[in-house]
DNA sequence: TCTGTATTTAGACTAAATCTAGAATGAGTA
DNA sequence: TACTCATTCTAGATTTAGTCTAAATACAGA
């Protein structure tokens, strides 16, 4: 079964703090691919102090160092952040801009596919493309 | 055969300039993934008339649109620039930042994966990793 | 040659992200 | 409980990538 944002960052060596919780549990949360500014716009209300900019941007770098959570860059100039919690790759709806999670399994495995001189540690797939409408 | 940057930019339908063909000659040249500001510095000597850091974006954006280069997104708030000769993706020596290009041929054709909802126009899959040094 | 449109230029401007210095927090110890 | 020290947080200044603006230039078509 999946952890708790607490149990997470336990997990994975982060102090806790209130405003690390607090962000960890908005990005577990959501479907959406939040910017930094997007979160600190979600986020500060749920502070009883006021919670700045920095801390948002120290805060995700720090969550994305331990491995808790993950960048996303899909577009030039904007980076995105995603909780971690599955294996997973990403396709942006060129015509919303959204963005939606494709799980590993979907996909044939290619860590290995380039040969033995790439050590691969991490590889990540973005599509691009249009969402079929289901409306009929 | 390979197309030049003048064949190139005809066959795209782009107006032809000094500056759009110093700068498609240059990013089709290197195997390098330039920045804008590098790319700046590589070409601006070649023409015979100061180049503005304005029109470098003006002719990266125009090129993009037409198809001719693509941006390239590998590390947040950077946005690297790259020929765009044959299909291929990345893979990120993340001990020296080096960007290699990864034939397609090299990976299993993903785009029909995601089944029928989703209408993948294209997908770049970014792998990051260490080379395996060769030396004995 | 003339005219009108597209492109380029320099520099002002905007937005994302980092840095800085001081204040607050909190864990460990007495 | 009170004290100390290291870590984290805050507000605002700063940096940097990229866009915008207005005027100058280039260039295709008549």
């Amino acid at each position: 079964m999946s952890l708790t944002a607490k149990e997470l960052l336990t997990k994975k060596g982060v102090k806790m703090t209130s405003q690390r919780l607090v962000i960890t549990e908005y990005l577990m949360q959501t479907l959406e691919h939040p910017t930094a500014d997007e979160i600190l716009a979600g986020v500060a209300e749920m502070l009883p102090v006021p919670l700045s900019r920095a801390t948002v941007y120290n805060t995700l770098n720090t969550l994305v160092d331990a491995g808790v959570i993950r960048e996303v860059l899909t577009e030039p100039g904007r980076t995105r952040y995603d909780a971690n919690t599955f294996e997973h790759h990403h396709f942006v709806d060129v015509k919303s801009g959204k963005i939606i999670d494709i799980p590993q399994e979907m996909l044939p495995d290619i860590e290995k596919a380039l040969g033995d001189k790439f050590k691969v540690h991490s590889y990540t797939v973005t599509f691009y493309g249009d969402l079929e409408d289901d409306k009929k």
